[in-house]
RNA sequence: GGAGAGAUGGCCGAGUAGGCUGAAGGCGGUCGCCUGCUAAGCGACUGUACGGGGAUAAAACCUGUACCGAGGGUUCGAAUCCCUCUCUCUCCGCCA
């Protein structure tokens, strides 16, 4: 959420930022006035304590000379009960306000595009080169029947519709492609990983941002306070919730498998087949805790980390920066990845690398001891994708896939296959 | 699931016949003194949030209020009494 000063001082500049998003941005001004009416009621109820405060003193020291103090007695319960009236009334315009808060999305950064929809979106570069195929090539659920590598129909009996089984080397597929992710950015890029919870309290999903506005989008799990992780990033960023750490411990990095779970809701009719939409499915992520003087240059870095997987998985990509129509409720600031899908004849997302800068480290009260002294600041946090598995997995056999049917397993992931080269329809 | 113990400041740890205790003491940290250097020693400072003032934004500073797991209650007044909840630990049972 926001700092209620920065809206206080500049709700023009909010007001601006919700707009671009194309959102409404009436509740920034009935945040202002029903703070106005807080502030107001604060002043008199702080008097009153204090001379409630001042009084009972006195009390105390004419009880202890043995004198009568009855009368303040009585005056000071009155006071009381004001005071008692008042706090409710406080306590309500607070909640009132909080919630607003809550609802109000981040600030973007300067160099976000304006615009309105994906369309709007600018491409920052492209690797590699989509493939030209001199056959007929097939969609990545067709190849993955085909090679008996993938179920989605018993998935839909057994789970439901946007559910999977994956079998022999692609579920081999699946695992190898978590463990090379793993293994990548724990060797090579510096994150420490970490294995978590897969369901989570609510007050975690209000510190990532995911509740209250997003929770038609979560599956909770009825009669109690857990909710099904949409990704990883929620339990990783919560990890330091209500934490200070010290300084010179940032940049944490983090990377962390697990698997995903969505809801899905209002994506009816869209990718419904294959792997790309799907209730749960499995994703490497990445999480920073960054200093707020680079947390950009450590954007940059984390969105490197995330292309060098696709790099060395030989899939053509793109980056793209989202405008501030498309860009996430939390995000000041972020990089797609989009993987080459031949099926679609376009380049899919596969990762969203974002800076949140200081709005979740605030709901969730993540903070740093500066070195220097002074007091303790809101951390910036950041996370993306390194990368989604099951997209991966759709990229893999639909850009290597072979005239005979069979999918060129990308050299990285051959030591994690057991050395396979190639996944080949088993004889008989 | 049953029985018991506990939850205090960055950490450790006092404080229950309710009243200058935001909280003793220690550790850690910062600054100053001392020392040829290091160590030791001495002195001072060292929580957070939200208001108000500080000529305006921020800070220093001054001031108020709240906070001793969370939420309620009793009381003029609660870390201290009562209720509810959460979490941690120990033992028993059950279980991957």
């Amino acid at each position: 959420m926001l700092d209620l000063k920065l809206i206080r001082s500049n709700p023009e500049t909010v007001k601006k930022a919700m707009e671009a998003r194309g959102m409404d941005p009436s509740s920034v001004d009935e945040v202002l006035e029903l703070d106005k009416e807080r502030r107001a009621l604060l002043a008199e109820v702080e008097g009153l304590k204090n001379t409630r405060n001042r009084v009972s003193e006195e009390i105390a020291r004419l009880k202890k000379e043995g004198e009568d103090a009855q009368d303040k007695i009585l005056e000071m319960r009155e006071v009381s009960d004001t005071i008692k009236e008042k706090d409710e009334v406080i306590r309500n315009l607070e909640g009132k306000i909080n919630k607003r808060l809550l609802n109000i999305p981040n600030i973007f950064h300067e160099s976000v595009p304006v615009g309105t929809c994906d369309r709007d979106n600018a491409e920052i570069r492209r690797w590699g080169e989509p493939p030209s195929f001199d056959f007929p090539f097939k969609a990545h659920w067709e190849i993955g029947e085909n090679l008996d590598i993938i179920d989605l129909e018993r998935a839909g009996k057994v789970a439901g519709a946007r559910f999977a089984f994956y079998k022999g080397l692609g579920a081999r597929l699946e695992r190898a492609l978590v463990n090379f992710m793993l293994d990548l950015h724990t060797g090579e890029h510096g994150y420490t990983e970490v294995f978590p919870p897969f369901l989570v309290c609510s007050d975690s999903m209000v510190g990532t941002g995911q509740l209250p506005k997003f929770c038609e989008d979560m599956f909770k799990v009825e009669g109690t306070d857990f909710y099904l992780i949409p990704t990883a990033e929620v339990p990783v960023t919560n990890l330091y919730r209500e934490e200070i750490i010290p300084e010179e411990q940032l940049p944490i990095k983090h990377t962390a498998y697990s698997a995903c779970f969505r809801a899905e809701a209002g994506a009816h009719g869209r990718d419904t087949r294959g792997l790309i939409r799907q209730h749960q499915f499995n994703k490497v992520e990445l999480v920073k805790f960054a200093h707020p003087d680079n947390s950009y240059e450590e954007l940059e870095s984390l969105t490197a980390d995330a292309e060098r997987v696709l790099q060395l998985l030989e899939l053509p990509y793109r980056v793209v920066v989202l405008c501030s129509g498309d860009l996430g409720f939390c995000s000041a600031k972020t990089y797609d990845l989009e993987v080459w899908m031949p099926s679609s004849g376009t380049y899919r997302e596969i990762s969203s690398c974002s800076n949140f800068e200081d709005y979740q480290a605030r709901r969730a009260n993540i903070r740093f001891k500066p070195k220097k002294g002074g007091k303790p600041r809101f951390v910036h946090t950041l996370n993306g994708s390194g990368v989604a598995v099951g997209r991966t997995v759709a990229a893999i056999l639909e850009n290597f896939q072979q005239e005979d049917g069979s999918v060129i397993v990308p050299k990285v992931l051959q030591p994690y296959m057991g050395g396979i080269s190639k996944i080949e329809k088993k004889k008989g």
